[in-house]
DNA sequence: TTTAGCACTCGCTAGAGATGAGTGCTAACG
DNA sequence: CGTTAGCACTCATCTCTAGCGAGTGCTAAA
């Protein structure tokens, strides 16, 4: 649809925006070497441009700057993969030469890595609850009414609830419960422990213990809470800041609530296809990053869908070079868990 | 050594400046029902107190601010200690009625708490290691060569390091180690544990596993990394953006860096004396928050400090309140924690 | 079809007053 | 003699204006 000169002028227009902030004129497109045309040319092909919708005028004597369909048009069609920096492989070589790290560790730390590389926010979800299985289950009394209740799972991640003691129960009881727990449920995936407990477990406690009914609904408090066997992982959170389009700190604190908001977090990074996926502005469902891109990956163990792993920057998105990334850290990623023992 | 007067003026400019940012003039401070002084006079006194060092003047025709002696003078000899609000302490009434938690999770939701009351910034530094003692020891296979090591501390405290097991140790071992240093460790305070490793595990484990040395580093990676069984709890960082103070980016950046350096914060917020402390401005040893004001309170088991709990603003804070509120959840909290087992 | 030329727009900056909050000093007052 | 009214002075801040310059759209020539 577009002429092979306007996607040219386009690509030259986003990239310059992208690294200047500024408004781009058509002389200053004109002087690169790329587009061998001159200033009055360029200015007739960007007012076609901007009445097609790919690029908007602050004011009518300032330069363009593209717009979110600008954006769009250049992610899906103009954009060039080539390769990362030497210093980019080699940060990347190292983080996974390390070896002993848990699942999330080896997350968490791409995550940080890639927001360091890149001075955006990056925001990873821990592994998924639909392939993740419950390793071991544990009950270690603090006191007569009060217990640390332990969940292994099998990416090794580690996640702990006191709980209260339902008076009367004994510490024999509560090692036969544990027992009983393990030999039901071990191998289980997380998503359906709670029905298993009912149905399974269920009938196994009333037979054996007493206060199962108790016993149950402490045990459904610590293993049932979906949501909390996912963590999220944020970091390079001040790099926003820095950012000219949020040098108004009215318009960061929207964002900064939205990233301390657990909750609402997972559903804006959770809720994305597999793959690598680039949600420009609106396109988000937050609007709190309406004037946003969220460039995310998900890695995957065995095919299945595990967590995401993000890059947050203003729309004006150093869009190459974050693809580029991602593309070859998701890659490496899944190749490393999937060596994972699993 | 100030006279009745100058301590009367002294306390209204810091009073007024602390809730205005402004530089406070003499018809200003006249104007307030306490001081029954025409502005002239009260002129001459804040020409007085500037010359003691208590004031300062940002430029010849502004009004004074008070000084870091001024509010050192101000919080040592002039600030009232009232009561709190209603609202306050229905907040924290209902804080400490939540029964379920563990210790740190108490420490953790005082400190967010108190970042929601104040508007400042809050770091919680958690139990320490003198007076908390090892529960209970484990390590669960995740396959062959790694398996999760899991620390429960006294306090409720539980910590995972997923860990490579030597090659040819068995899963019999394994058990066999974890019941000897359950054995000989339980009970024994943190900062003990690598000591204890070496002496009396050492050669219980020499005779009757093998690979012992191997075992020992292992476990001696998992217990004698003392600064991590210590957790730092941050809230409201992003209320710092919001102090007229800090509306140049530029000076937040060095507090931010400072608050995701973990090491370095539990330097500045673990090197404090027992009871309420106010450091204000370049007391701080950190430069990048001097200027700050930090007001710590400590927490004890048994009379014996285990942590701190603070808050963080620019010097213009307001002290009065913070020492309420700090004053009182503290106390509360000693209680809160005396009552609970260990 | 491309480009040079030109008039026009409009945000940004610098400088000039004007404003007003605040001071220090002096002299008068109770 | 301490207190206060009065007054000249300072200086940050606001407002207004003029000028600059980057950039545009349009027209006409190459």
């Amino acid at each position: 649809m577009l002429s092979e000169r306007q996607r040219l002028i386009l690509a030259a227009i986003v990239d310059d925006y992208i690294s200047s902030a500024e408004p781009v004129g058509s002389r200053t497109i004109s002087k690169r070497g790329d587009v061998g045309y001159s200033p009055a040319t360029i200015r007739n092909e960007m007012a076609d441009l901007e009445e097609l919708g790919f690029l908007e005028q602050p004011h009518t004597s300032a330069g363009r700057i593209p717009s979110q369909k600008g954006y769009r048009y250049y992610v899906d069609h103009l954009v060039r993969l080539d390769t990362l920096s030497a210093e980019e492989m080699k940060r990347l070589k190292t983080m996974f030469a390390e070896k002993i790290m848990a699942m999330e560790q080896v997350v968490q730390h791409a995550s940080s890595v890639l927001a360091q590389l890149t001075n955006y926010t990056s925001i990873a979800l821990g592994p998924e609850m639909f392939s993740t299985t419950l390793r071991h289950f544990q009950l270690l009394p603090l006191s007569d009414d009060t217990a640390v209740a332990i969940v292994v799972t099998s990416t090794g991640h580690v996640e702990n609830k006191t709980v209260s003691i339902p008076q009367g129960v004994s510490r024999e009881e509560l090692e036969k419960v544990v027992n009983i727990l393990n030999a039901k449920l071990a191998g289980i995936p997380l998503i359906q422990l709670r029905s298993q407990l009912y149905t399974e477990v269920g009938a196994e406690l009333n037979k054996y213990v007493s206060h199962a009914q108790e016993m149950i609904g402490l045990i459904e408090h610590v293993v049932g809470d979906t949501d909390s066997h996912r963590e999220v992982y944020l970091s390079g959170t001040s790099n926003m800041l820095f950012q000219p389009e949020f040098k108004d700190i009215d318009k960061i604190k929207t964002i900064w609530d939205l990233l301390e908001e657990t909750p609402a977090l997972i559903k804006v990074i959770g809720d994305v296809p597999s793959g690598i996926q680039v949600r420009i502005g609106q396109e988000n469902e937050h609007e709190a990053i309406a004037n946003c891109s969220l460039i995310t990956a998900t890695y995957t163990l065995d095919g299945q869908p595990l967590g995401t792993i993000g890059l947050l920057g203003p729309t004006r998105m150093e869009y190459a070079r974050v693809l580029n990334l991602l593309n070859v850290v998701s890659k490496q990623l899944n190749v490393f868990l999937n060596r994972w023992p699993h």
